[in-house]
RNA sequence: GGCGCGUUGGUCAAUCGGUUAAGACGCUUCCCUUUCACGGAAGAAUGACGGGUUCGAUUCCCGUACGCGCUACCA
């Protein structure tokens, strides 16, 4: 029996839930739910300086709107929590020392403005970004450079420090990504990252591994810009004498903007006029919000859905997903190692195909929520479902459903009759006077079609002369579902007054 | 600059050495429909470049170019 699959989920709650993070949820997920396995969510809060209220709130809301949630969470609770590395500040120092007694980290006792200064004094043309590293090291306030006792004395006098990483100066380090198969660095390319900060938080380096350790991870999945630390975390894992241990490393590819090239970030979103979190967030210090997926009008099968094809298919060309179908077709290996442009339009495509297949009971909610906001009363649930039914096709949005269904629940003010007005004729007003008197009582479409075309003979003008100013007069514009399904929808009483009023706007 | 990762139509992409190089989105045309859609049919459009390996490379290897990522006491 080989270990349980555990995988996790570790964001900083600094803001919006972006897409590329809800697919990284989303793979973590499917994985584990594929191999009977836990999806752990972590809130990796050990930037104090950057925390934004309600952003771990926010993290927990998309997941639930998505249906991915953690079996562990802040929130859930679990066996190994807490799970805020905030809370488990208490056990990050005692690494961090352990490596430096080991000779892995070392104290560096350099103040930001030092730091900042041997960044400028070392800069050249060749070297534009100086690191802390193995040659660097040398000359800095550490100690790997100070005597003993020197270090011993600013320890007990309390300076400030942080703790860092001794990379070795010239090693090849291996290791296997599940995405990209072997990749291979030189570890003296790699700075002495910080492991442990001043105020005695880890930092993500320190952490990750120390969590996902204890908390047993057996599959860590992260985006691709990780893989440059990635062999901080390998040499992390074998300092701390957990090499066996190491979850398997998977890097995601990057979700990259539409035009040109670079990670897909909010303000492409903003400026290209497409969503880029999954739900709205509102800045708690702007008080700006920024528009999501779910209220822009998708539903979450969709959002899914379009994001697992974003750097995964099962290589048949299926292209819809349920997330259950997912769960059984995802594999790592056909995941994608090239980043993906994201396609507002593909992503509209997906939307409408589910709107498309969901049943009208299934979008009942979102339709009445939208149709409320946007001041119709819906209120009979069965009108209502017909309704949808009728015109779902025509809604790439759950927002649509207003401007395509909205004169089901209210009378269009004042038609614009103009398309219809310059062909009119006396015959057409005493057509739709007699049609008002013969509507029949009965909600039956066939029925009222039947009547209209035995009247339309009747006068003498073609059926498909009156259709157009038919539609006009019921609608208010050039859309919508069959004339004499409304009209049956609408019933007699309704299509009546709306002839009326349609009639006079023609006098 | 250094290091790493990547590169099939405009976009998402299949192909695990041999195909007329799938399919989808978008686009164009047509059909259906005297509304708008849906649906159906058709079309334009792709292997970055140069070397190898091989009977045969989109596919394997090397190099070049290009793109992206990282290069913080942020994740």
């Amino acid at each position: 029996m080989s270990k349980k699959i555990r995988v996790r989920f570790a964001p900083s709650p600094t803001g919006g839930l972006h897409l590329g993070g809800v697919r990284t949820v989303l793979y973590n997920y499917l994985f584990a739910r594929q191999h009977l396995g836990d999806f752990i969510l972590r809130i990796e809060d050990t930037d104090q300086s950057r925390f934004v209220p309600g952003a771990e709130e926010y993290i927990m809301d998309c997941l639930r709107w998505c249906g991915l949630e953690p079996d562990e969470s802040p929130l859930t609770g679990g066996n190994y929590g807490p799970y805020r590395q905030s809370e488990r500040k208490a056990n990050y120092r005692a690494y961090a020392e352990k490596l430096v007694a080991d000779g892995h980290a070392y104290y560096a006792f350099d103040t930001p403005e030092e730091l900042e200064k041997m960044r400028e004094d070392f800069r050249t043309t060749e070297n534009p970004s100086p690191q802390y590293d193995h040659r660097l090291r040398q000359q800095m306030k550490n100690s790997l450079r100070l005597s003993k006792d020197e270090v011993a004395k600013l320890l007990s006098d309390g300076v400030p420090h942080v703790i860092r990483i001794k990379m070795p100066a010239d090693q090849t380090l291996r290791f296997t990504d599940l995405i990209r198969g072997e990749v291979e660095f030189n570890t003296g390319h790699v700075d002495d990252k910080v492991l442990l900060k001043q105020d005695g938080m880890p930092t993500y380096h320190l952490a990750v591994v120390v969590d996902d350790y204890l908390m047993q991870i057996t599959h860590a999945f992260r985006g691709e810009e990780w893989l440059p630390s990635a062999p901080v975390h390998v040499l992390l894992w074998d300092y701390l004498g957990w090499k066996d241990s190491m979850p398997q490393w998977a890097h995601l590819p990057l979700i990259l903007k539409p035009d040109g090239n670079g990670k897909l970030s909010k303000r492409d979103g903003d400026r290209l006029g497409f969503p880029v979190f999954a739900m709205n967030w509102t800045d708690p210090k702007t008080g700006e919000t920024t528009t999501g997926f779910r209220e822009r009008g998708f539903l979450p099968e969709a959002f899914v859905n379009m994001l697992a094809m974003l750097g995964w298919n099962d290589g048949t060309g299926k292209e819809i997903f349920s997330l259950e179908e997912l769960v059984q077709a995802f594999s790592l290996e056909r995941v994608h190692k090239g980043g993906a442009k994201f396609d507002f339009e593909k992503a509209k495509w997906f939307n409408h195909e589910w709107i498309k297949a969901a049943t009208p009971d299934r979008l009942l909610p979102d339709v009445k929520a939208v149709l409320s906001q946007q001041g119709f009363e819906a209120n009979d649930d069965d009108y209502t479902k017909k309704v949808i039914a009728l015109v779902k096709d025509r809604c790439t949005f759950t927002t649509d459903f207003a401007e395509q269904a909205g004169f089901f629940f209210k009378t269009p003010a004042a038609p614009d009759m103009q398309a219809v007005a310059g062909k009119w004729t006396a015959e057409k007003t005493h057509f739709f006077n007699e049609l008002m008197n013969k509507l029949p009582a009965s909600k039956d479409a066939a029925a009222v079609e039947q009547i209209f075309k035995d009247l339309a003979t009747a006068h003498n003008i073609k059926v498909g002369e009156l259709q157009l100013p038919f539609r006009l007069m019921l609608v208010g514009g050039k859309f919508g579902p069959a004339v004499f399904e409304i009209a049956a929808m609408l019933g007699a009483e309704e299509t009546g007054k709306r002839i009326r009023q349609g009639l006079q706007a023609l006098a």
